[in-house]
This record gives structure tokens, sequence and C-alpha cells, in this order.
RNA sequence: GGGAUUGUAGCUCAGCUGGGAUGAGCGUUCGCCUCACACGCGAGAGGUCACGGGUUCGAGCCCCGUCAAUCCCACCA
């Protein structure tokens, strides 16, 4: 026989020959088509500054999945790929790269700096791309955007501009989080919490025209030097008299009031609160609701400035001891506890957030965000699992309005011009050419640029050419599915819900797919900190692509954290070699054949049984995918191949070919042999599209079959026919099964040894079970090493020293003769019997429960009655069975 | 302070919105280089489905509580 394929599968070389083959014949490329239903999905643009890693494989593993599955099934499937400018990380990443060089971002100015960028971009933008295409996956290649190339910018000014003259966008002086070290403002969304071991300091001021104090308590004593007044709660008697009268505050000689304010919460130390309007967000609302001063007494770095007198100049944390130092030799402070608390810290950085008082731009987003409120909750957008709307819900209730103006320079600028000679601002796309209000005509454009996501929430309907009326926007809109990790849901599947439903009038996407973080085999995130992370390229290198992604995908459902085991890459990448060799096998039978689909009559029971269970396998596994339960569809697609085709149906056939001599079944034989591995195939293709491909081209090759499409992946996706229902069949080969598994076992129970050969006969009382055995008893002797084969209807003529199985539909004897031990076989018999016993316990249990039987479906008592009519049956058998032992 | 998730075989996890846990991989025991595959084949052992209540004819699955682990959110100084 003629060897098509190589002995052991090997995904080196294959994969890239395989990928380029694909876009050269541009498999991957969507078109609007009428004709055909769409099917979209956007890819969650990674950023340029980034490199591949295992949360990228499995998202974009998940995503091509889909879109391979749907391709096959006649969808047009886009898959529309883009990067994302990463506005803050890569203004970070460049900044170091000129701090090595020996330069800044001040030398260069803005120009230069934004040039700098640029040339990153091209640099190094391209490099996840070429990572991602090493997993295979099929995204639209000759569609792929950038957030910042000039349809998307274009994009984000009309949102901007529309926002604005809605009153929906607005620039206000509010308390927002800056970090001092990357010198911007950041959204909440940015800001991690941190629990930090700190204290609490105690100290009091003098009030003044008294010989009284009032002490309170504070995590950050530094913050006093912008005091503008101590506040008690209005329901307070122990403070009531001193409400309206001044404290000293030390250091500024500054005298601050003492005003009740409801925030106050009088069980907490002493009642007294130190109110710093200007850092402190607490402290900036009571500050406006009883007009006190706002002082600021931080630089942008966070040392204290001239408003913090003979302090300025210090980082926050000198001021802080220098202070409580000062104040213990005054005699103000009282005590210091030991506290813990929680400390916002930038997620970039991890520096300590400031708040702080700042003119910036906002989105306002009470009534935004509604839409996206009623869309997810009345399900026209669909979250999976479920209950991730909880997660949803839980930032939309809460959510503050949107700071998005950053003071960076890579991103972009807000399309906002400001009159040098009065001030007035004008936003649109173009500077405009004289001020409205005074008539003056230069124009300064903010220097700011937007925050990252406010790019990235256009992205459904950006890529596809809004805020043109596209047709590919009319087609492909809204996507089908959003596959994403619910650690990014605040930061933008809320903002391209709302932002869908603003500027679209429509949700972005039917569904969103959520995936759990990858971690190591410890359990421990993967972090760059902790040099953990595994890269997806060592794993592809070594195991292959395929491998990688079927085992990201198996074995884990929907928004859980899955482990990444080196075991479970193996084990993927066994199971491409036995997908490998069962074809191996095939195509070697098929060599010479002219394969023709044969007559129904002459189909054997067994390829009735394995169509049937190819039929079962087609049916679920479209109706896993269509609902993206794509663990379950991929782990029934492994229990398929490797158990009811690899195991059991070759096996079964190979007495067929090898010694029947019958050519009409040999043909039989060999058509199912090919339908169901090209079934196979093309169910697999999704999951391992490369080692699918190849099989699947060479198949095509042997076949010589013109009418097979070039490529697996633009081949048709299986329909289930119930053409392919056999029940008699089925019934029949398993019980034939039955038989093998118990013959086997019971061969090694015995140490019958597994070359030595053994003439069995098959004792069943049912016509249609003799027929199976009948029929297929070469097949039979060849599962078990059987040599004589004989069916009876009863026992008559069974010698004594025979060991016997007890099957459902038959009991099958074995004389063994000088090989059978009495003991060990009347020893194994009453293990069975045991186990009989036990089920038929159950059983009883059940049907003598008359609340069982007028409660419980007709349907359910029946089957259990069956059960235990069988069971009594074969406790009958044994224990004839045993009782010969004597 | 709120909320979520997880707790099933030695390990890592599935378990289709209640109906026998023949669940998967790895590991383990026994036997096999059987002409597709030792990245393999055959046969086993191994689980009071965290604990305590409840609903139900029936609960791993639903409800309540407890414990443990993980995570998210939150402006109590």
């Amino acid at each position: 026989m003629k060897e098509p394929l190589a002995k052991a599968y090997d995904p080196h070389g294959m994969e890239d020959r395989i990928y380029d083959k694909w876009l050269k014949n541009k498999y991957f490329h969507a078109e609007v088509r009428k004709d055909k239903k769409p099917f979209s999905i956007v890819m969650p643009p990674p950023n340029i500054t980034g490199k591949l890693h295992m949360g990228h494989a499995l998202d974009n593993t998940m995503q091509d999945i889909l879109i391979r599955f749907k391709r096959m099934q006649g969808y047009e499937a886009l898959w529309q790929p883009g990067t994302d400018h990463a506005s803050i990380s890569t203004e970070v990443k460049i900044i170091e790269k000129l701090k090595e060089e020996g330069t800044s971002k001040e030398e260069l100015g803005r120009e230069g700096f934004l040039r700098r960028a640029w040339a990153w971009k091209d640099e190094y933008g391209g490099i996840i791309e070429s990572q991602l295409k090493k997993l295979g996956i099929s995204c639209d290649w000759d569609r792929k955007r950038f957030t910042m190339d000039e349809g998307l910018s274009d994009a984000v000014n009309e949102v901007f501009i529309r926002l604005y003259e809605k009153g929906w966008i607005y620039k206000g002086a509010k308390m927002v989080n800056w970090c001092p070290v990357c010198q911007t403002t950041i959204s909440d969304a940015e800001v991690e919490h941190e629990t930090q071991n700190s204290h609490l300091w105690h100290i009091k001021y003098p009030v003044i025209g008294t010989d009284r104090f009032l002490e309170f308590a504070t995590t950050r004593p530094e913050t006093m030097l912008g005091d503008t007044a101590v506040a008690v709660n209005p329901e307070d008697d122990r403070y009531k008299d001193l409400v309206g009268k001044s404290c000293m505050l030390p250091f500024m000689n500054r005298e601050i009031p003492i005003i009740a304010d409801e925030y106050v919460d009088m069980e907490f130390g002493t009642g007294v609160v130190k109110i710093t309007p200007s850092h402190d967000p607490n402290d900036f609302e009571v500050g406006k609701r009883h007009n006190l001063e706002f002082i600021n007494i931080m630089n942008d770095d966070a040392t204290i400035n001239e408003n913090g007198g003979r302090f300025a100049g210090l980082t926050r944390m000198e001021a802080r001891k220098r202070i409580v130092d000062e104040l213990r030799e005054m005699g103000l402070l009282v005590k210091i506890e030991d506290y813990s608390h929680e400390v916002g810290i930038h997620d970039r950085c991890h520096t300590t957030v400031e708040p702080l008082v700042k003119q910036q731009w906002f989105v306002k987003m009470e009534d935004l965000i509604k839409p996206a409120v009623s869309g997810v909750k009345n399900k026209d957008i669909k979250l999976i699992p479920p209950r991730m709307e909880k997660l949803y819900f839980n930032w939309t209730d809460h959510i503050r309005d949107w700071c998005i103006s950053r003071q960076l320079w890579w991103g972009h600028r807000i399309p906002a011009y400001y009159c040098d000679a009065c001030g007035e601002i004008a936003v649109g796309k173009e500077k405009p050419d004289k001020c409205p209000k005074c008539g003056a005509e230069k124009f300064t454009q903010d220097p700011d640029v937007l925050d990252t996501w406010f790019s990235s929430a256009l992205w459904p309907f950006s890529t596809l050419g809004w805020p043109k009326r596209t047709p590919e926007l009319e087609y492909f809109y809204p996507t089908s599915v959003l596959v994403t990790g619910y650690d990014i849901i605040f930061f933008w599947v809320i903002r391209m819900a709302f932002s869908g439903y603003e500027h679209m009038g429509e949700r972005p996407f039917d569904a969103v797919l959520f995936h759990g973080l990858i971690r190591d085999e410890k359990n421990r995130k993967m972090s760059k900190s902790l040099g953990n992370g595994i890269d997806p390229l060592d794993i592809i290198d070594k195991y292959g692509a395929d491998a990688l992604r079927f085992m990201l995908v198996t074995g884990n459902s929907p928004g859980n954290d899955m482990r990444f085991l080196y075991d479970r890459v193996e084990a993927a990448r066994n199971f491409a070699n036995k997908v490998w060799n069962a074809s191996r096998f095939i195509m070697m039978n098929l060599d010479g054949h002219s394969i023709t689909k044969p007559e129904a009559a002459d189909l054997e029971d067994t390829d009735k049984w394995i169509l049937n269970k190819l039929f079962l396998a087609e049916k679920e596994i479209t109706e896993n995918l269509e609902k993206y339960e794509l663990g379950v569809a991929s782990q029934k697609i492994y229990d398929f191949v490797w158990d009811s085709f690899c195991d059991w149906y070759i096996e079964m056939v190979k007495p067929r070919l090898y010694q029947s001599g019958d050519e009409n079944s040999q043909s039989a034989a060999l058509w199912t042999l090919k339908t169901v591995l090209l079934d196979s195939l093309k169910l697999l293709h999704p999951y391992m599209p490369f080692v699918t491909e190849e099989i699947y081209c060479n198949l095509r090759q042997e076949l010589a079959d013109e009418s097979l499409p070039e490529s697996i992946m633009i081949s048709s996706w299986p329909i289930p026919t119930d053409q392919w229902v056999f029940e008699k069949e089925v019934f029949m080969v398993e019980a034939m099964k039955n038989a093998v598994r118990s013959i086997r076992n019971m061969r090694n129970e015995m140490n019958v040894a597994a070359s030595k050969r053994i003439d069995v006969t098959v004792v069943s009382e049912n016509p249609s079970v003799r027929e199976a055995f009948e029929k297929e008893s070469m097949i039979f002797a060849s599962l078990i090493s059987g040599d004589k084969i004989e069916i009876a209807s009863d026992k008559t003529g069974i010698s004594d020293g025979a060991v016997s199985c007890v099957t459902q539909d038959a009991t099958i004897f074995v004389p063994l003769n000088e090989l059978v031990d009495l003991s060990e076989e009347k020893k194994r018999l009453e293990k069975e019997k045991a186990r009989l016993e036990k089920e038929l316990a159950r059983s009883h249990g059940m049907l003598s429960n008359e609340k069982f039987l007028s409660k419980a479906p007709a349907s359910k008592i029946q089957e259990e009655k069956d059960k235990l009519a069988s069971y009594e049956k074969m406790m009958a058998e044994v224990e004839e069975r045993i009782r010969s032992c004597k």
C-alpha cells in the first residue's frame, strides 16, 4: 500500500505554507453580497505596543472558530481586524526609548514627537499582526484599520462634535484622577484600588476664641495645608456650640470655619472631619455646598506648591513626614493608629492617583448610558454568560461623567479651538477663520488628546466606514458577536454599547461572548511583572497552532478563568496526531479504489451505526456552536473521532477490508470511511484549521474528486440528515459492543493472554440479536481475538467448563477448559452479582415509591421498568452461572 | 461595606436551566510494539458531587444558611 501521509503528524513547515495559500486565494476576504446572509465580528484591536500573549491567543482563536464555522455554513463572514493606537501605553513606551537615547518628548516638541510616534508605529505596530497569523486566524486583512487612520479619526471628530453640540460633551473644572508620574488625567476605569497599610493620624486644631481644640483623624495629614474648613455633623451635640466659630490652621495661620454638614458620620472617630476641597472628592462636594475656598497645594508632579508655604517643593511623602513631626512638637498630634485602607493607583504605572481639581473635557453620561442599560436589560444585546449582566449593571448604575481629555500628545487631538483674543471655544473639524464673538482671527487648538477608549468605543461602526453610510455598514452592522475578556467590560463593552445606540441608533452587536483569564499552572494571573507569561509562539513552535487552539477552547466555559497546562496542550497535539493517523489509515486503504456511493442495501450494520453516530454528532456540535458553546462542541468532536470512529468503527471495518473478499462490503466500508472522515475534518476544521486542511487536500487528491472545493475552509458545513438514523442497527451494534467489552474484561480478569484465540458461543433468545451476531461474526471475532463463533438460542450443549459473560442482550460462553480456575470464575461472577444487586435495589426503590408512580412522567416510569426487567433477567442469568460453578 | 465566581476521581476541569456520576485529559494499576497511530491499543482501580437545612416523587443542578478560595466594585475621613 502506498502511504500518502507521513507516519506522524508534524506541524512544522505545514502551517506557514497553508496560511500563505489561504491568503493568496483571498479566502478571508468578505464582500457585501446581498444574496448571502452576513455574519460579522470585529476583532478587539490589539495595541500597537502589544506582543502576542495567551489572552490574545484565546480571544482570537474563539473568534476564528466562529468565523470559520459561519463561513462554512454559507454566511458571508466578515472578521474585521485592526490595531489600536493605545495613546498612553504607546506614549510611555516612546518616552522610555527617547530617554535611553538621551532626549525627551519636550526636546523633540510636539511635531517631532508625533513623527517619532508614527515611525514607531510603522516599525512595531505590525509585529502583532504577523504573530496573530501564526495562529491561523482568518480575518480579512485587506480591511484592517487603525484607530488613528484617516477614516477613524474623522469618526472621532464627528462624534466629539455631535456630542458637544448636543451638550453631552462639556468642559469644566471638576475633581479628576491625576497621575503625577504620567502627568495626565485618567478616567475612573483606569484607577485600580490597592489595600495599603498606613496610619490614621489624630490631629487637633485650636478653636479660636476658646481654649478648646477640635480633634479629628486623617489618612493624609499633608493635605491640611489646603484645609479651608473643619466639619461636624449638624446633629452632633458635642460640637453644636462650635459651629460658626473658626479654627486656626497650623503652619498656614489661616482661620478656617467650623461648618455643619450631613456628610460627617458622627460614629466615625471623633465625628470631626478636616475639609480640603481641592484634594478630596468628598471635600470637593462639601466645599461647593458651603462656598469654601479651593486651595490647590500641589504641582502636577505631586510636590507641594507655593500654596503650601514653607513646605513648598517637598514631595507628598516628605511633606507628610515633616508635618507630622512638627505637629507632634507643637503638641497638636494626639496619636497615630495603624490603619489599612484602599488607595487608588494608576493601572499603567501603579502610582498613587492624586484627586485634583482641573479643567477637563467630560462626556455627560446620564442620558447617553440609558439605551445601553435597557439594551442589555431587554436582551437586545445578549451577554454570555448572563451573569456578566451584573458586572455590567454594577458599572452603569454608578456611572459618573467620563473624563476624556488627556495631557498627552499621541492620540486624537481634541477638535476644540480657543480664540487667542477672547478665549471663546469653537468646536469643529477645522480651525475657524474668525472668532464669532470678537472677530479675532487667531485660534489655538486644545493641546490635549482624547482617551484612547474614545476611539475604540466606535470600533464596530467606524471600521465599516461611518460616518459615511457605506454598503459595508449597511450590510454588516450590527455585528453578530463580540468576543472579549470580562476584564474589559467597563473600558470597552459598555462604551461600544452606548456609542452604537447613540450614533447608529442600533446595538453594536447581537451578543457578547466573554472568556476568562488564562492563569499559569499555579493559578496565578499571567503578568509581565511576575514573568510567568507563556509565549503562545513558543507553544506553536513546539506543538503546532492547532494543538494550542484546541487546548485553549476545550474544557472550559464562557467567562471562566482557565489554567494553562502543558499536559493539555500535549493531549491536544496527540489528538491532532490521532486524526492524522486515522486519515493515513483511510487513505492507505482508499488507494486505487474508486469510491462510489453504495446502495442503501449494501451498507452494513456497522456502517449505519457510525453514520448514525455522525448524524448525532453533527446535530449536537452545530447546535453547540450556534449557542457559542465552543468547549462543549470541541469535546464532542474529540469523543466522536477518537472513541466512536477510531476505537470502534475503524477496528470494526478492518476485517472487511483485509479478509472478507466481498467487494460490495469493501466498497461500502470505504465509502463510509471516506464520508465520516470528510465530515469529521469539517467539524474539526474551525478548531484545527491547519491539520484538517493538510489532510483534506491530500484526501481530495487521493479521491481525484473535482467536485470537492480546493480548500476545506471554503467547503460546506455538514448538514445532518435523518437519512442516517438507523435505530435497529444501532441497537444491534451496541449489543455487540457490550459483548466485546464484556469478553475483553473477562479475558483480562482471567489472565487470558492477548494472543490466545478463543471460541465463543453467544446465547440469546432475541432473534434480532442472534441475527446481528450472525451477520457480524467476522467483525465480532476480530474484536475479541475470537476463533470459532457460534450463535444459539439456548444453552443446550454448552460445556460445563465454560466461562460466561452476561450482558443485557445475551450470555456469552467461552470454553477455556484447562485455563479455567473455577473459584476465580465464581469470584468474578459474584462481583457482577453485587453490582446488579445495587442496581436492582435502586430500581426497586424507585418503582415501589407510590409518589414516584403517581407523579413522575409516564415515559420515565416506563424507562425505569424496562431497566428493572433487564436487570432481573441478567441477575437470574448470573445466579444460574454461579450455581453452575460448583 | 457591597457583589460575583469557584468548591465534582490523586491533579486540572466538563456536566446541555432537576431523572441512573458508563464524564474528559493527565496520573495510577494490569496486559499489549495487534500490518493508522507507543503522541498508541485493551482492561481496571479511584467520587458521601465543600458542609448543614429546605423545596420536590426525585437535587451535583433550584432555595436558604455555613465554611473555604479567588476576583470585581466602593469618595467613610
